[in-house]
DNA sequence: TACGGCCTTGCAAACGTTTGCGCCAGATGA
DNA sequence: TCATCTGGCGCAAACGTTTGCAAGGCCGTA
C-alpha cells in the first residue's frame, strides 16, 4: 500500500467530516501507521518502546484522533456494539431493563443500540438484517413470542449471540434472564387466599407472551392447591390498556354463577380499567372487592384506592441480562443458565378481606 | 487485489458466524465479484447485462448473500444509519416521537438507533464518540439542554449532521423540531382566564429545559396581558414526579397573601402530586381549584378528577424532525428552518370556574 | 474493411485498521 | 571477534465493498 499523497493530515469525510487517521498520526509522529496503532492498542501498546509510545500518544490525542470502529470492525470483525431489540419502548417496564442492560455493557466496553420493532415481523426482519451486515457482537432481544421462533433460529443459525429478557420462547434452548413470574403469580394468589378470598378470578394477558403464561400458571396452581374456586375469563389479545380491564371485568361480572371476590389483573392499566367498571355497578374496591395488579407501576399509590402490586427488579434484571451476554461473549461454545429475578409484593389498599360470607 | 485463495465460499465471522461474501457469489456465478457488486446495487445495476442481473441476483439470494455494511460504510463513508440520543426513555413522552422518527427515517431507507444517556454527560461524550467512530450518518439530538451547548458545537464542528428534537437550547442554530411550548403555555392561560380565574399560578419545570421555558414564558405573558395576577413559585430543578408537584403546592398553599385557583403544571405527574396535596389542605378540584397539567398521559382520564391537560402530536414531531433529518442529509450546506408542532387542550374535569368570588 | 460508438465486464486501487512476518541494531555470550 | 538473541519497528497483506478506468466484443456507418 502506498502512503496517501498530499494532503496536510484530515481529509474529508461526507458531510465534510473531518477525519484523522493513523497515518495522519504517524506522519506528525515520523513512524509507520502501524506502530501507531500499536501504540494506541492497550494491549499490543507494550510491543513499543515507551517513549515511542507516549508520544504516540499524546500526538494522537492532540491530534484529536479516533479509532474508526468501522474499518477496525471490517478488520477485526467485532464492532464492541450489542444491539438490545425493543417491542414498544413505550412500556413503562422497560426502561429500567435497558438502563440496567446499558449499564452493565458498558462495563464490558459494549456499546448498547436500542431499536424497536412495535410488534411488526417485518420490521423485524429488516432491523435484523440491518444489525447482522452492521456486524453488531450480540443481539438481546426483549419482548420474544412463539411467533419469533423461527426467526430467532434464524440468528442463532448465523452465529449470531443471542440472549432473550424478560420473555422467554418454549421449545428453543437460548441463554435468557427473566421474572419469575410463575412466582408473581403464586404471590398474587398466597395473598388473596390469606386474606380469605375463596372465589378468584385473573383478568389474564395474552398467552403468547411466557411472562403471563407464567402468572396465570402461577395463580391457577396455588388457586387449586388451596382448594379454592377460579373463575375462568378468556384470556385478551391485546395488552396493557384500561380499556381492556373495563371490558374484561365486564365480562366477568356478567357471568352466571360465583361472583369472584379476589381480583388478579396481569397489569395494572388493566387493573385501573377494571376497578373503574366494578365502580361503576356499584361494587368498591377493597370493600366488596379486591385486585391485585402487576409491575407495580409508579402512579399506583396515587389512584384511589392505592393499588396492591407485584413488583419487578428491573433494573436488575436488565444487569442480569448484561452479565449473561458478556459470559455468552467471552466463553462460546457453553450456554449459560437462564437466570431468573425475584419479584416481590407491594401491598396496598385494593385488597382486604373478603366481603362477609364466605 | 488476489482472488481469495482456498475456502469454497462461506468463512467463519467472530461466534463462528458464516458470512457469505461477494466474492463466493461471484464464483458462483462466474463472473468478477465488482460485476456482483454491480449487479446487487440499485443504481449501477443498470451497468450489468439483464441476464446476468438476474442470475446473480437469484444466486446471491440463494446463498444467502447480505452486504457487508461494515465494509461498505467503509468505502462509502456512508453508514445508513442514524443515531437518537434520548435523556431518558421511562419518559413516556418519548416513545412515540422515537416512532415518528424511527418510520419517518425508515422511508428514506435509513436505520434508527436509540441510546440513552440518562442526562450523565460523560456518558453522553462516550456515546459520541462511539456514534463518531462508527459513522453513523447523522444524529438526532432529544433532551438537549443549555449544559450541553459546547458538546453539540463539537458535534457540528465534526461535520456530523445534528438535528435537535423536544428540546432546543438558545445560541446555537441548528435544524430542530419542537412543540410549541410557548402556545401550550398561551393555551393554559387562555383556558384558565376564560373560565374567569384571576390568580394564577405555575409549578414550573426546570427551566434549562426550551420547553419549560416557553410554556412558562407563554402562560406569564397572557396572564399578564390579561391583567389578571400571577403568583410565582420557583422552578424546580428535578422534574416530573408526583412528589416534586406536592412540594411545590405546599410552598404554594404556604405562601402569605393572595391565594391563586388556578394552576398550570408544567407536567402532569406534577398536577398529579399537587392535587393530592390540595385535597389533603381540604381544598377540592375543580370547586376550590382548578388545574391544568401537561402532556396529556395517558391516565389523565382514569384519575379523580380527570386531568385537564394540554396535549401534544408526539409522533407527528418525530417525523417532522426526520423528515429535516433527511433534508439536511440531501441538501448539505443549507439549514432547515426550525419547525413547530401544535400543541392543543384536552378539556377535563379539573378545571372549571373560580370559588366565587372574583 | 476500417473505425467510432455503445454495452459488458474485468482489473485494481482505494476506504482505515490490524497483525504476521521479517529486518535491523544493539546487547549478550562464548 | 563472531554468532545469537531480542526489542522495536516497518512492510504489506488482509477485512469486504465500491468505483474509475480500460479492455474486449459487438453494432452500425462510411
Amino acid at each position: 500500500m502506498q502512503r496517501r499523497g498530499g494532503g496536510a493530515g484530515g481529509r474529508k469525510g461526507p458531510g465534510e467530516r473531518t477525519i484523522v487517521t493513523l497515518a495522519d498520526v504517524a506522519r506528525a509522529a515520523d513512524v509507520h501507521y502501524s506502530t501507531v496503532s500499536r501504540a494506541l492498542d492497550p494491549v499490543s501498546s507494550a510491543q513499543v518502546n515507551g517513549e515511542t509510545r507516549q508520544r504516540v500518544q499524546a500526538l494522537a490525542k492532540r491530534m484529536g484522533y479516533q479509532k474508526d470502529m468501522v474499518a477496525s470492525g471490517l478488520k477485526r470483525g467485532r464492532t464492541h456494539t450489542v444491539a438490545v431489540i425493543a417491542g414498544d419502548l413505550g412500556n413503562p417496564n422497560l426502561a429500567p431493563v435497558l438502563r440496567g442492560i446499558a449499564s452493565g455493557l458498558e462495563q464490558a466496553g459494549l456499546m448498547t443500540l436500542i431499536s424497536e420493532t412495535q410488534f411488526d415481523s417485518a420490521r423485524l426482519e429488516r432491523i435484523l438484517h440491518h444489525l447482522m451486515s452492521r456486524r453488531v457482537d450480540a443481539i438481546i432481544m426483549t419482548a420474544a413470542r412463539p411467533h419469533d421462533a423461527p426467526t430467532l433460529r434464524w440468528i442463532r443459525r448465523q452465529g449470531m449471540p443471542l440472549v432473550l429478557a424478560i420473555q422467554t420462547v418454549p421449545g428453543i434452548r437460548l441463554p435468557a434472564c427473566t421474572n419469575d413470574d410463575h412466582l408473581g403469580g403464586v404471590l398474587a394468589a398466597q395473598h388473596l387466599l390469606s386474606l380469605g378470598h375463596r372465589r378468584l378470578a385473573q383478568l389474564r394477558g395474552p398467552m403468547e407472551f411466557s411472562s403471563c403464561f407464567l402468572r396465570a400458571q402461577g395463580f391457577s396452581k396455588t388457586v387449586a392447591a388451596a382448594g379454592a374456586v377460579e373463575v375462568v375469563v378468556r384470556s385478551t389479545a391485546l395488552w396493557g390498556s384500561a380499556e381492556l380491564g373495563g371490558a374484561l371485568m365486564r365480562e366477568l361480572l356478567d357471568k352466571k354463577g360465583v361472583r369472584p371476590t379476589g381480583i388478579f389483573a396481569h397489569h395494572d392499566l388493566t387493573a385501573f380499567g377494571a376497578l373503574t367498571l366494578a365502580e361503576e355497578r356499584g361494587l368498591m374496591c377493597p370493600r366488596d372487592l379486591s385486585i391485585v395488579g402487576y409491575h407495580n407501576l409508579p402512579h399506583n399509590d396515587r389512584i384511589a384506592p392505592p393499588l396492591t402490586s407485584i413488583g419487578q427488579p428491573r433494573e436488575e434484571l436488565g444487569r442480569n441480562a448484561a452479565e449473561i451476554l458478556i459470559a455468552v461473549l467471552t466463553q462460546p461454545g457453553r450456554t449459560p443458565a437462564p437466570r431468573l429475578v425475584r419479584p416481590s409484593l407491594v401491598v396496598r389498599n385494593s385488597t382486604g378481606p373478603p366481603p362477609t360470607a364466605n
